[in-house]
RNA sequence: GGCGGCAUAGCCAAGAGGUAAGGCAGAGGUCUGCAAAACCUUUACCACCGGUUCGAAUCCGGUUGCCGCCUCCA
């Protein structure tokens, strides 16, 4: 079996296949540092972090690599608002997007490439696109032919007629044709700027990560990821800038991500309906956010709401009590059982069915519905008054597998302080001594510390609210 | 105008020709000192109208409603 993509270039689903035995390499379009990310730009972060751990699951060994969006009109823009310089605010977002990312359980990337660092070989990139005859330069400005590449308009579907009719492309004098994008944008007084053969300006938006990808990874790598949005014309022209320069494909794989919908419009930054990742994990659980991110197929659009987040804490917390009980269980459990292998089967069974929903292309929706499978076999299996070690020790161990592969963690803290030890201790004293009502009030008391009790053939176990 | 997506139970959400997964919430029950957890039972004319087919939520045509891209955007 083999894992199944969805190519935005050929609009279905195929069977991966490596440039190279046992690699991939991967790129996905990172963030516009200039403010704290919202839960929008957490999507493409968590589906394509997910994508490649599942690979490395797979055996793969990826190459994956994100850049950050450190110079642009927005950013020039909030340095002026803020009085500050692009460099201070883009540093302080791109520390605040680790923070925020990695408490939704994202990896780094292998490497975060950013434009101010790559300045030589942007520019690089761009003067070989001009001698090439791609590109030329206007007043400053460095503008790229479009109508030179024929295969304009491949990745979204669109012929360049069919884009120029109600579209509403500003018609820049400087540019030869309305269709003609930025490579290199002249400076204009006091805005950050770099030395160029062109005089001082910066590099427009798409040429950065023609450049990077090129530097990082090659010439042809096999997945370009990034948002819905990017498709057009971002990504485009980013096919343009690249295969017009090497003459090899850019990517043999496009993924793109749905959005975060809320009230059914898409959430984003221009539209000022965003919720801030920052702010949404002080209320909740970050684990929550990214389980509810995964319920859902990640080319589907996910409409979001905090009521949902809150539905979605108890189907997590259903997963995780299941495992809490496993642990439990597991020091009173001693061998002898007659269908030992019966139950290990199911396991294997199950984990085979989390592959293969996986393998079709990343449908991480059925495979959480595979883990409540997993969850109800292994609440049958602790309803059996003989349990097996190994068949818990079984449970347990492909719990842990199956939630990192989702970059989801399953453990909770397991600190618990002298004083709660001390109550749980009384209150075992008084049910045996059969005195309920200090029992009860004991039970109280500790619900109100979000200590929740419960009491078992096996003895009494308590996990977190 | 061009390109594309979506419509499945109270809510979320899979399924893409063979008779509707899963989760949350609700109701009833078993277990329990009482709880909790768990388990059992229970909830769908798959937007509408036609067509193809032995068979359609799935394919085709049409209708309605919503959304996106074509401009910065994840």
């Amino acid at each position: 079996m083999a894992i199944k993509i969805y190519n935005t270039l050929t609009r279905q689903k195929e069977e991966f296949k490596p440039l190279e035995e046992g690699k991939v390499k991967m790129y996905v379009c990172g963030p516009t540092v200039y403010n704290y990310i919202h839960i929008g730009n957490a999507r493409p972060a968590i589906v394509f972090d997910t994508v490649r751990r599942y690979f490395g699951y797979r055996g793969y060994d990826i190459q994956f690599v994100s850049n950050f969006t450190d110079v642009d009109d927005k950013l020039i823009r909030a340095a002026k608002e803020m009085g500050e310089d692009v460099p201070t605010i883009s540093d302080r977002f791109i520390n605040a997007y680790y923070e925020d990312v990695s408490a939704l359980g994202c990896k780094k990337a292998d490497a975060h490439p950013r434009v101010m660092e790559n300045m030589g070989i942007i520019i690089e990139f761009i003067e070989t696109l001009i001698e090439k005859g791609y590109a030329y330069e206007s007043e400053g400005d460095v503008y790229y032919r479009t109508r030179k590449f024929d295969t304009y308009g491949k990745l979204s579907h669109q012929s360049i007629d069919e884009l120029r009719v109600g579209a509403r492309i500003e018609v820049g004098e400087k540019k030869q044709d309305a269709l003609d994008f930025a490579l290199w944008k002249a400076a204009k007084i006091g805005e950050i700027s770099w030395d160029s053969p062109w005089g001082k300006g910066r590099p427009g938006w798409h040429i950065e990560c023609s450049a990077m990808v090129k530097k990082y990874l090659g010439d042809t790598i096999d997945i370009h990821a990034g948002g819905q949005d990017l498709a057009f014309p971002h990504h485009e022209n980013e096919i343009a800038q690249s295969e017009a320069l090497t003459g090899k494909p850019f990517a043999n794989y496009w993924m793109h991500n749905g959005y975060i919908n809320i009230d059914n419009e898409k959430m984003s930054k221009s539209l000022g309906n965003f919720v801030l990742v920052h702010d949404i994990i002080q209320k909740h659980d970050p684990q929550v956010l990214r389980f509810f991110m995964l319920s859902v197929h990640y080319r589907h659009p996910i409409n979001y709401s905090e009521e949902l987040l809150v539905n979605m804490k108890a189907s997590l917390d259903r997963l995780k009590t299941s495992y809490q009980n496993l642990k439990h269980r597991k020091s009173s459990s001693d061998g002898l059982t007659e269908n030992n292998q019966e139950w290990l089967q199911k396991i294997n069974r199950i984990h085979e069915e989390f592959i293969q929903e996986m393998d079709d292309d990343f449908n991480t929706a059925n495979a959480i519905s595979v883990l409540f499978e997993l969850s109800r076999q292994a609440n049958y299996y602790l309803m059996e008054k003989n349990t097996d070690k190994e068949v818990i020790q079984a449970f347990i161990d492909e719990f842990k597998d199956l939630f990192h592969v989702l970059g989801l963690s399953i453990e909770e803290e397991t600190l618990v302080d002298e004083e709660i030890e001390k109550l749980i201790q009384q209150r075992i004293q008084a049910r045996k001594d059969r005195n309920f009502q200090l029992s009860d009030e004991i039970r109280d008391r500790l619900k109100s510390m979000n200590i929740i009790l419960e009491d078992t053939p096996q003895g009494t176990r308590w996990k977190r609210g």
